[in-house]
DNA sequence: ATGTTGTTTCAGAATTTTCCGAAATAAGGA
DNA sequence: TCCTTATTTCGGAAAATTCTGAAACAACAT
């Protein structure tokens, strides 16, 4: 298949952003062309259409997977297998991001964890240097325990929380001005 | 300085971390160095801790600067700079967010708007295709102004948002204990 | 079996990122 | 000014990552 030049501005910008987050700029790409190609492609149509190897396909798709970003189908009288991309975007964020989660935030904070009772243990460690590891220790745990709070929200109950978080934002956080007024005229 | 063992492990899964959140290894290593240390030190000192060349720490430095994540200071009798880290975790995390908004989602928002809107005009594209467009540039764009709305929240009231966070979260998403009562003495 | 089609593995090539060290720059004293 | 100390710049070395192409592998039909 052969891109527009739109369609290979999508999948350029989102492989570059894509590698920003953690995949490589190649599984970005076939990303976001399963994404607006929005019907399962075999593996050597994804390759010539981006120019890459077909090898780097096959392991890029099974990187893929291990996000958890792609389905595979089967297409009758096609003995390839065919991949389409996960098309809630919801969905395919709180993916990327507990895979993040669980590869990157819960080992460090084991990691954390560990650093502070040998820390605790060890003499030659002062009290304010103990106390500071804790510091980060506790906000990366805070952190990790809101997002598994959050994370299992159905869509709907998310957008609520969200709006609560601009309402918060605009009845507490009054602009420039110092009003001071106490009223909620919200609209 | 000489690092003992468990500083040094600290310094050291600090910057693996930070290498996978933009931050390149050395960088984060020298910010995690500065965090323990809690006073400002000057960059010969900071390489010859980390056994880096001193102009890898200038460069670091500067970075660490844009990022908003040190400051510098100076001792009296010492000509030389001294650099301290941000102590304040959440200040320092909504450094970063902030940074990597600007650097990496704005211009990416900005990039599929240009899509969406080529798209639009390009009648070889599908409707659908263009749809999907449109829904990546309204997710990127829900999700940027929630982001935006709630990063100048003070501490106290994110937290609060936080604990609405984790109350609706009790409230809708049965837990397995639906008995657990709030608070949890620690220390 | 044997051929045909599709997939995966893997060693090393290509590319990108990070880092070093020498040289240039700056900022004071004497 | 000239020396001494501190810092930055920058070309290319080193390291890490990504990608390719060939070969191995797998599944199936003939």
């Amino acid at each position: 298949m052969e891109l527009s030049p739109v369609m290979e501005a999508f999948v350029l910008h989102w492989g570059e952003m894509g590698s920003r987050w953690g995949l490589n700029r190649t599984v970005a790409q076939i990303y976001a062309l399963l994404y607006v190609a929005g019907k399962p492609l075999p593996a050597d149509e994804i390759a010539d259409t981006l120019k890459v190897a077909r090898s780097n396909v096959s392991t890029s798709i099974r990187e893929l997977q291990s996000w958890g970003l792609i389905g595979r189908t089967q297409a009758i009288g096609d003995r390839r297998d065919h991949f389409l991309a996960e098309s809630d975007l919801w969905i395919a964020a709180g993916r990327v991001a507990d895979a993040r989660k669980k590869r990157e935030i819960d080992p460090t904070l084991a990691a954390l964890a560990k650093c502070l009772s040998d820390a605790r243990a060890d003499d030659a460690i002062g009290k304010d240097a103990v106390a500071r590891i804790q510091a980060m220790h506790d906000f990366l745990e805070a952190a990790s325990g809101w997002y598994e709070q959050v994370r299992d929200l159905p869509q709907s109950k998310l957008e609520t929380l969200m709006r609560m978080g601009a309402r918060v934002a605009r009845l507490e956080a009054p602009a420039k001005k110092p009003k001071k007024k106490k009223g909620k005229g919200r609209k």
